[in-house]
DNA sequence: GTCTATAGCCAGATAGAC
DNA sequence: GTCTATCTGGCTATAGAC
């Protein structure tokens, strides 16, 4: 076998065995298991557990990153900006479940893992966001909000529900049809309520 | 010293550590440190690692469950519960705010871990409020929401800034006082937030 | 590049003296 | 109840044959 697909085969297990067990759970022995080939192998190709976590963890975020940068620095009407973020967020996040809980433990762990490159990358789109949403408080299209409650409400909407998901679906008392379709629904609700929220009638 | 204070001293210490680490990242060795004892005494008193980690899970859930269907329960019209449930429970996060990402991560490690009796209490408080929010719906006096979408959304602008802190606080670039400001703004944000959502101009 | 065998370490748990 | 010393198992990592 190509040195690269053994490659994406031992990445492809390890993001298994790290997004649902962290760090600290993940065994090397699970991870050469699910690749289907020996423990030798990954300190051939990564030399340490803690390097091939690494590149799950760039890799998680290099997932979730772009789209969240690329929807808040698209030029359009706030209203339509919330309703492809919900929408296309909760759509990517489905595909990609256990990446937010993932993220959320391991940086809790360590802040220190967080690239500069991302932070600076959100940094700018939300600078442009920033100034369309106090414009419009401004002149009176939307009722008055601060920018950073704005987005963190609806980002804190859009992926709660995945991070919470075992004591949600335990509470609500829903089997996993029935929460894949709350899921689904929220694509939409989420942005109806934001928009309920702060447009002026 | 008396066996009820070395048991506190050990849960204390162990709440400690299990929530900053986890339960795999967690070490009995920093544990017996933190308590200043003897590592052969958590076996003592606790038997094993497991048993001290399941002490460690029922109390955070015992300090985050009784508030919670306290509130939703209580007998006040909608919208004050809403103040009084995001004011108090904001605080009371504020307080423990290694929980929240203690659970999730543990929950999402092992689903099974969730007492019934927890579950249980919660539905039928949160029975209550369903119908007091369909009743609202129907008689015009709130916009039409689900009873669940409406609690997810309260509970999730109310967490996540505690669970998503280090992303948070790095994309927005806040330092520790500015991000602890924010968390005590979303005290009121988040209840105005929703009730400008729901509530008929 | 791929395997087997094993080194070396560390953590949870216990035995046993006091 | 409290301590020291130690057992035991499991895990990361590597040496070395092929």
């Amino acid at each position: 076998m190509s040195n690269q697909d053994t490659e994406q085969k031992i990445l492809n297990a390890a993001t298994d065995v790290f997004q649902s067990k962290g760090m600290d759970g993940a065994r090397m022995q699970e991870i050469a298991d699910k690749a289907n080939i020996n423990k030798a192998m990954l300190h051939y190709y990564y030399r340490s557990k803690q390097k091939l976590f690494e590149a799950v963890f760039k890799t998680a975020i290099s997932i979730m990153a772009p789209k969240l940068t690329e929807i808040i620095e698209k030029e359009e009407p706030l209203f339509d900006k919330i309703k492809h973020f919900t929408n296309s967020y909760i759509n990517l996040i489905s595909k990609h479940s256990y990446i937010p809980t993932f993220i959320i433990h391991e940086l809790n762990r360590n802040p220190e893992i967080l690239q500069d490159t991302f932070v600076k990358q959100f940094g700018n789109s939300f600078n442009k966001m920033k100034t369309q949403v106090n414009e419009m408080v401004e002149n009176g299209e939307i009722r008055p909000i601060e920018p950073e409650h704005l987005i963190i409400n609806v980002v804190a909407m859009s992926i709660f529900p995945f991070v919470a998901k075992p004591i949600l679906k335990a509470v609500l008392q829903k089997d996993e049809a029935d929460y894949q379709l709350l899921l689904e629904e929220r694509k939409t609700h989420v942005a109806d309520f934001v928009i309920n929220s702060i447009k002026i009638n």
